[in-house]
DNA sequence: CCCATGGAATCTGTTAGACAGGTTATACAG
DNA sequence: CTGTATAACCTGTCTAACAGATTCCATGGG
């Protein structure tokens, strides 16, 4: 039940504090011992923040200095580009683009009745966990799998999977960054999604390709405005 | 200078005990204070990195239950399908054609003069090993691998990798059937091969693109006639 | 006045031990 | 054999301490 761990609001709280305060890249954060004495923690607790901070690039621990800001949250975002970036580009998202608009295409095509209702199906538990203001992470990918799924091509379940590792990455990030979301972004989201699911359930390739498409254009806005 | 902390040998460590003693998806690694004897530590430095572990999706800790595999190192670009399903034939060559198309449309774009070499240098090998009548499957893989990462998109690298499993099986089989290629299938297969590297050289995107798309056919021709 | 040099203060990395609260397995009772 | 209670175990968190690295500052010499 507890599911929220300490360390989970540590986190959080050190990226509001980059946020707020403005901090730049290069930046020094307060010590372990300081931030440990703002948030009412133990030392222990924001060390594990930092740790996965900075596992996500986003701080940098020098040993006897400090730690740094090393890309604001908002700019990691696009930090998944590796080295030679193109700084528009979210590298998840380029992949997606083309890897999923063809699933739904196909999704359209082929779907049986049986995975249109599984569809369906998602589509609710998606709709459940975003008017409940749930972050909605597992059912937006639930619902997305079940879509390649229904190409009954098992090749873009295997892509689709290796990429959502890193596209979680990107959302947690994002939703701690713009910590609540608006109903209207909420309603959006919903629409997308429902334009996708009647595509399919219409058998119509070209417009479910195109709506899914849209939806991860608007949703690579939505993390990098 | 010293840039090795303990944690990088606790994680490096775990990992290693997962490929090595085989430990499958869903079962428990040892304790974190088992772990901190068996690698000489203090349990808050494996406490870090079963924190990096878990940051990167390849553990999950429950309280109280222990610490547990959520995806294998190795597999974590393969094998995440729940092996129910054999990949059709098509199957795996559907989603080349969108994402290995793309990705040759990008390398086009993109490619900085040290990938071209380095892809160049694939080229070279794949051309050595087709003449000397090798099966050459290593050589293709890393051909196409490379100009993957001449995207600069290590997503495609991802989905990439997480293809290639069922691809090689494919191309073992189909090459088992038919025995000995011909010379003349051999000098197209380079001939496909070259088109597109060209194509990338040029920074043609449209015919990086179509002449990676005509070589996933053939190939596909080539293998279910 | 400027600059080098040597501490002194500060910070992360690591260790040890302890307790709270959750989970699992065992042993006992029905 | 089944169900339950209890004990053993595990992660999450806290406290206290020290080692090694870095930064800052004051002091002294040029």
């Amino acid at each position: 039940m507890n599911q929220t761990r300490l360390s989970d609001h540590a986190y959080a709280g050190i990226v509001e504090m980059i946020r707020s305060e403005g901090l730049e890249v290069g930046a020094r954060l307060p010590s372990e011992a300081r931030l440990a004495e703002i948030f009412g923690m133990s030392r222990a607790v924001v060390r594990e923040a930092l740790v996965r901070l900075a596992s996500d690039g986003i701080t940098e621990a020098r040993r006897g200095a400090g730690s740094f800001v090393k890309s604001r949250p908002s700019d990691r975002l696009a930090a998944f580009v590796p080295s030679t970036e193109l700084p528009t580009t979210l590298g998840s998202y380029e992949v997606r683009f083309v890897l999923e608009a063809e699933a739904a295409r196909l999704a359209a095509t082929r779907r049986s009745p049986h995975e249109m209702a599984h569809i369906e199906e998602g589509m609710a538990l998606l709709r459940e966990a975003l008017l409940s203001s749930e972050p909605a992470h597992a059912e937006d990918r639930e619902l997305h799998r079940r879509i390649a799924l229904a190409t009954g091509n098992s090749a873009f379940l295997m892509a689709f999977d290796a990429l959502w590792g890193d596209v979680e990455k990107i959302m947690r990030a994002g939703v701690d960054i713009s910590r609540s979301r608006p109903p209207e972004v909420i309603a959006t989201m919903l629409r997308e999604h429902e334009v996708i699911v009647d595509a399919i359930r219409a058998q119509d390739p070209d417009g479910a390709a195109l709506a899914m498409r849209w939806h991860l254009w608007e949703g690579r806005r939505r993390l990098m405005p």
